[in-house]
Order: structure tokens, then sequence, then C-alpha cells
DNA sequence: GCCAACGTTGGC
DNA sequence: GCCAACGTTGGC
């Protein structure tokens, strides 16, 4: 299994929205980047990611999600009326895919953008890299550990 | 609203 | 195949 984060615009699709779709799960449609459709491809059932709000106040990663189903065609791509229509998409020829992913756990308090590049050990996660324009990035286990103990910092002194 | 960074497009 | 122009992303 792998680690992703997604990142969404919460003006958008926000993780409340998710929190309230049936079965709190959604397709992740609307991917138009070739580089996050590929990792998008290779992600499997089970695969987990955190869900990302950009272009937020403040950004950062405010929860979980769980992959239900692997990539299958994106067909608002082939919708005329949605604001992701690819004339060059068809049913026969699907150009742009996307996974199906249910809500695990949103956070009690959002990880920051700021946070993430403070922590010496998640400054090198690509969502923090200048420039990074990317929708859908692969996370690695260490990285996805320590957002985690971020999420919970008294996971570490437990017997209490 | 600004603008740096990036991906895509299309003329040549 | 090059690369300038353009559109988009997303932090600030």
């Amino acid at each position: 299994m792998h680690f992703w984060l997604f990142k969404s615009e919460p003006k958008t699709f926000s993780i409340d929205n998710l929190k309230k779709q049936p079965q709190q799960t959604t397709c992740w449609d609307g991917v138009r980047n070739y580089q996050a459709r590929n990792f998008m491809r290779t992600m499997q059932v089970g695969d987990r990611g955190f869900f990302y709000h950009s272009n937020a106040n403040p950004p950062g990663i405010v929860g979980i999600v769980e992959v239900v189903k692997t990539a299958h065609p994106d067909f608002t791509a082939w919708d005329m009326h949605s604001p992701h229509y690819d004339a060059d998409s068809t049913p026969e020829h699907p150009r742009w895919f996307m996974v199906d992913v249910r809500l695990v756990e949103k956070f009690d308090r959002c990880i920051t953008l700021d946070a993430i590049k403070q922590h010496s050990q998640l400054r090198s996660m690509q969502v923090a890299r200048k420039g990074n324009r990317l929708s859908i990035t692969p996370v690695t286990p260490a990285e996805w550990q320590t957002v985690l103990t971020l999420d919970n910092p008294r996971s570490d002194r437990s017997s209490r």
C-alpha cells in the first residue's frame, strides 16, 4: 500500500463536502495533469491519502482518505457542460482518469503548510516545495507517520 | 490582487 | 524540436 496527498480547493470541494457525500465517498474528478493522472493510475484499493486544502486560509492537511476504487475514466471530461471538459477525451478513448476515495478521518485541526515547512522531517514533502503545483503527490511512509504524530501530539505519551 | 513557477500550445 | 506566449496554480 502507498500513501498520497490529494489537493482540493475548499471553495470547490472541501473535506466537509466529502463528509456529507453518501458513504462519505466521492470520485476524484477533474485532474487534468498527466503526472497526477499517472499517479492515480498506480493507486490500489486500500492506499491512503492526506486531504489537503489549497488556496485556503490556512492551507494544510485536514484529514485522511482511503482509495476504494482504482482508476476509471473521468466522465466529466466528455461532459460539454463540465468545467473540466476536454474534447480530446472520449468514452472510447478516455484521456483522464479518477479514483474513488472515502473519508477515513477529519483531523481536529489543520496541519498547516506552515507547520509542515517548519518541521525538519516534513519540509521535504512535495507539497512544501516551492513552485509545487501537482494536485496528487506521493507521500513517504516516514512523512505519513510524522504527520500523524502532529495530528495527535499526545500519542507519544499515551500512558496517561 | 500580485506574481513566481510551471505545464501546454502552436508557430516556425 | 525549439521556445515564446499563454493560461493556471496557489502561496502570500
